[in-house]
DNA sequence: TTGTAGGCGTTATCAT
DNA sequence: ATGATAACGCCTACAA
């Protein structure tokens, strides 16, 4: 019963005036007639008009769609990093609320044609407004293109820069000074640390934070209580196995990532340790399940929904020629739960 | 230096052939001289060329974008369920390898001028040749509308019907029982559950199942040891404490989500339980939190990629006019971890 | 094998 | 206040 779909000509035919009269009725111009736009204003919603989004863009050259990139590392499919869920949220809010839907680009298969891994072409032929960039290397040969465009990019804890580009992100030095000042403050004098990539804006600060908080705390930074993990669970394990293995092992491990911290605390379970009792934790971010872990995760918490919101508005502003920060810096907190406390005596 | 943007015009104009031999030749048509078609596709290289996918869509009439709903209830915004992330990432691995990217829809603004809520008339704006929809009420006007439609969709744990419609779904039923089953296997007697909302699909037929289960085991049904919640961690959390509370507390509780059993495992510690000596908790799905829980928690998994992955496939049959089945129900597991032991003796 | 031309649904610029 | 008409970038008969 109901047509197939309603275009604008045959509303401007049954509405008996020229399409050039509905579209600037429909689209609130103020050169017509109140009789004759209330008349076609009406025939629209009775026939459940809807604009073809692709005709307007083609001719606006606007398409009120944020494009989203969401790589996560070699081995971690897509979007598997709950960190990246929560920003994702807030973007789609924030962009949401401003009239932008977002398309998730597939790192896949292309399916279209464009090569692998080509931003700037999949941009083009979505001709989206703007780019969100989660994950991403900055140093990748088709990042820099993209950004080089005049495409509007805002990279997520990813150091961008560009003629329409710039990046959000959280504080993360002071976070990691935080974290060891926190264990250092109960009394911790071996405090080792499990970083995450340092080719990673995140990965690289939150270490150089670690190191300000060790030099803070009068605290020497010694090389075999400094592993490299990758953010997720099982390098987390590996190296606070490792750390745990010691001669002289830590009496407090700070985690470059929630995830790693997770990884770490079975380590010590597995040592036959209990937190926090024989081993203070802290984790990085304070992804949902940290505050459900038994103890709960100490951790630093970042705003996460946040960190989407501000792309989003960053994103929008430059998108509307509006002027933007190159780098948003969001803080964190820290929250102490129960997987730290002072370190056993006697050490 | 990268001139803004290549069309085909300029194509044609380089190569010195027409617009048409053009578009044939970097589309695969066999009526093309080779070095013509050579000399094109070279060019189109060089330049960088990306068709236009509005002008592709606006002559086609089908856009290689699949539509994403994702409403996950009142008060719980958009995407923050961990569940449908997961399935998101099937979706998305799926889709994108037959050449479709992901327009995630927000619920929010609708921002360009369609009413809050219009499915169809979103769909219908923007082009995408299917839909896939999750956590939707498929009691809703609008997404009767939408599955009325010619648009091809598929829910992901909710019952649609409609011309060109199906669903996804993971066998709750059984999962349900299997959960019982497990319980009834180890001695338990005083069998609590913790269902989810009876208007939802997985709500509804986890419920059966734990009946069902009850029914084989030759375990009575008893009205106060069967609480609702909405699947998220506060009302497990309520739910779990008031049955905890009764004069004849259950010696074991099945909740509809882990979510929900993540709050009655607080619960019980709250009420100075110890799980899994005093109490035993199944959950289900199986999200990332349950493997990290001390102890582990005993789940039903869902196989939440798979979900994702079974749905794109049946969209994209449909949207290629191929038979597809209007229900795929995938299998669930019995995972067994820590939070289940029989009763203390004397139950 | 290639060119021509019509049309997809809108917006926007002129006239009128 | 409204009506033509030209784009927008591409695909596809149909002609040549």
């Amino acid at each position: 019963m109901s047509s197939e779909r309603t275009t604008i000509r045959e509303l401007a035919r049954l509405s008996g005036v020229s399409i050039g009269t509905v579209s600037r009725a429909l689209n609130g111009y103020t050169d017509v007639r109140p009789e004759t736009r209330e008349r076609i204003v009406r025939l629209a919603e009775e026939l459940d008009y809807t604009p073809s989004a692709s005709a307007r863009a083609l001719v606006t050259q606007r398409s009120h769609v944020v494009g989203v990139f969401l790589d996560t590392g070699e081995g971690h499919p897509d979007l598997q990093h709950p960190f990246f869920h929560e920003v994702l949220v807030g973007v789609q809010e924030t962009a949401g609320a401003g009239g932008f839907d977002l398309l998730l680009f597939s790192s896949e298969q292309p399916g279209n044609g464009y090569g692998r891994h080509s931003y700037l072409k999949r941009c083009r032929h979505h001709n989206v407004d703007g780019v969100v960039l989660m994950g991403v290397d900055h140093h990748d040969e088709e990042v820099r293109r993209l950004t080089a465009s005049s495409i509007p990019c805002v990279g997520v804890d990813v150091e961008l820069e560009g003629r329409e580009t710039g990046y959000v992100t959280s504080d993360n030095v002071a976070g990691g000074e935080l974290a060891v000042a926190h264990l250092a403050a109960q009394g911790h004098r071996r405090i080792a640390v499990i970083h995450g990539p340092v080719d990673t804006l995140a990965g690289l600060e939150r270490l150089r934070g670690f190191r300000q908080g060790l030099d803070a705390a009068g605290l020497a930074y010694r090389d075999e209580h400094v592993r490299a993990g990758d953010f997720y669970v099982e390098s987390g394990h590996r190296a606070a196995a490792a750390l745990l293995a010691l001669p002289e092992p830590p009496t407090a491990i700070v985690a470059a990532s929630d995830l790693m911290a997770v990884g770490a605390l079975r380590a010590a379970t597995e040592a036959g340790l209990v937190v926090p009792r024989d081993l203070s934790v802290v984790g990085f971010d304070d992804i949902m399940l940290a505050a459900h872990l038994q103890p709960g995760l100490t951790t630093l918490r970042q705003d996460k929904v946040g960190l989407g919101t501000a792309a989003a508005q960053a994103l929008m502003h430059r998108v509307a020629g509006v002027e933007a920060p190159d780098v948003v810096k969001l803080p964190v907190d820290l929250v102490v739960r129960g997987t730290t406390a002072p370190p056993p005596a006697g050490t």
